[in-house]
DNA sequence: TAATATGTAGACCAGTCATTATAATTATTA
DNA sequence: TAATAATTATAATGACTGGTCTACATATTA
């Protein structure tokens, strides 16, 4: 891994799990055992462009990973019931790997600067649209589909931003029990 | 209104709008034109002894509010439903009355301080339990009423959310439209 | 090899942060 | 009124912030 990669790594890892303004540039390069020389060699407008790279980033990941399973069951129910359970199964391994929200960051960003708030939005419209397609090619209009995927969205993003404060999954669970009712046609 | 409650009602503004780091001692003290020594005089234990006061003010003010919008209407569907519809109506109004949501707030907390997340805990179950003596009272059962009122609750700080980052209401009355189906016996 | 781009390394800066200390003022009570 | 408590008002403090700067090392190319 290049040193460029290595700040982005973890800077995704801890913008996501303590936010902006809580994760100073020291602890980035820190952890990351780079100078800051380089940070500022690869992300010339600092802190706010590294932000923006790091939420670009955990958004294409994330997306990938929610496609990839969702692909596992064909029904659109089972798929997504499955995903939020497999959330609720991986909660507590806090690694790079199980961060599935941006929540902290996107709200963060509404009071920092219109172009990450932009960059945010863009983040959520791709994870809507994943679930959009789903339930697209599984026989939903578009119109429902469109609206069903905004309220999966809501839902998921809220059961672990719940979970993450009550450090306790009863509610991705309690929203993956909810998903027939939530999509019954 | 005395130093104290200045200080309270200017701090819970800020610290709601822009979370725990992003305000600053300073910016509370110049917006609430009061000397920094009565801030630690009302607040010794600091920041983090007047953002946990902060938190447990909103939230028994927005539980009374809920409270009086829920007793609007017999009809729980129609009740909440039009609780939520207000939300959208009233969420441009940016002002100290207008706010909802502890999320940027409850979401820093965990970082922060095990007490502060308990006091973020403590206030979503006091919101969750007012929805519940609304189902109650309107003959849900006990055990639809715990598992429906953690939903509701759970959608409506959601749909808050994704409102406040978009700067949008639609998934307000998108969530709105959908509790009758959420709450069909 | 010489010259040039690319990237690394960390010291340094001005400003801000929460907090403390201390003085001055106002209110309360004896 | 005198004495004491309650509160207000600032100045100063050390730690830390994001950002800049310049020297240095390592590649790349001529």
């Amino acid at each position: 891994m290049n040193t460029h990669e290595k700040i982005l790594t973890t800077a995704a890892f801890l913008f996501q799990k303590n936010g902006y303004h809580a994760t100073g540039l020291n602890e980035i390069i820190k952890e990351s055992a780079t100078p800051k020389g380089s940070l500022y060699y690869h992300f010339p407008n600092g802190k706010e462009e590294l932000v923006a790279a790091t939420i670009k980033l955990m958004g294409d990941k994330i997306q990938h990973q929610i496609e990839e399973e969702l692909a596992k069951n064909s029904d659109p129910v089972q798929a997504i019931k499955e995903f939020i359970l497999d959330l609720a199964r991986n909660f507590y391994e806090k690694d790079q790997e199980n961060c599935f929200s941006i929540s902290l960051l996107a709200l963060e960003t509404v009071s920092i600067s219109e172009s990450l708030r932009k960059t945010c939005i863009e983040v959520y419209d791709l994870w809507t649209d994943t679930y959009y397609q789903k339930l697209i090619s599984s026989g939903f209009s578009s119109e429902k589909a469109t609206e069903l995927s905004l309220i999966l969205q809501l839902m998921i993003e809220g059961a672990i931003t719940i979970s993450l404060i009550r450090n306790d999954t009863t509610m991705l669970v309690a929203v993956a029990e909810k998903i027939p009712i939530l999509l019954q046609k």
